[in-house]
DNA sequence: TTTGATGCAAAGTATTTGCAATCGG
DNA sequence: CCGATTGCAAATACTTTGCATCAAA
């Protein structure tokens, strides 16, 4: 069974504080602050095992993951020139038959991930 | 100015030729049945390149990339199990406002992309 | 007490890059 | 010719893992 580490909680709570979608890097800095010796190697076991559990949810970027404390299901607008992620607050409905999807090709589909790429506004200018 | 090398050409014919998204070193050993002493990082300048020109997709997956000859648009069906990607060949369509979401944001928004999870049929039962 | 979790360092995997030699236009 | 491209190997970047020790339940 899982167990409670003080190292857990608080990645948890530093990834819910946050809406900037960190890095396991980034993320490992700010818990730094308040557990100066914690391991990178934890951050990620515990990131993975978090995102099992599903208190977090992981977002695959290209070249790296981030990691979201919001687990409510949402989409995310990727920069294409600075690399951050924001959240899409609006809903995005999908228009597809699932079913016909699946008699046709046998896969079973689980969820969906709406990925929405430009230029933030920071990099626009 | 872009050279048309054996090398590159070899690489776009046999990503063509495929339907399986092969990642870089998958590709790299196909293209090794014709140029043996091609190396990977061959493999790699060229589909970076090939994709700048857009001749070719490249598809972010958890791990590691994969890469697409078929450049229309279209989406894609990734199983959780076994990693494999496959075409998702009916359309697509999103309901969603951009033009509100850019307004509101400031961010530009190029395209999108539909993600489709799940579990696929070889890896079903 | 027991077993999951940690810190550390080393290993793994995917990808990129420096460089001298080569080749396409 | 001349600069883009190549093969090679070394270097990066991100992530995972082995192991002795530690600590939560």
């Amino acid at each position: 069974m899982e167990r409670l580490t003080k190292q857990r909680s608080v990645i948890l709570e530093e990834l819910k504080k946050v809406k900037t979608h960190p890095t396991a890097s980034e993320l490992y800095l700010a818990v730094r602050r308040r557990i100066p010796n914690i391991s990178l190697g934890t951050v990620y076991r515990n990131l993975e095992i978090l995102g099992e559990e599903g208190l977090i949810m992981k977002i695959g970027c290209d070249t790296f993951n981030r990691f979201d404390g919001e687990t409510k299901a949402h989409q995310h607008f990727f920069c294409r020139n600075c690399q951050k992620v924001y959240d899409v607050e609006e809903n995005i409905e999908l228009k597809f038959n699932q079913k016909i999807f699946e008699e046709k090709t046998g896969h079973k589909i689980q969820d969906f991930n709406v990925g929405v790429y430009g230029i933030c506004k920071d990099c626009r200018r």
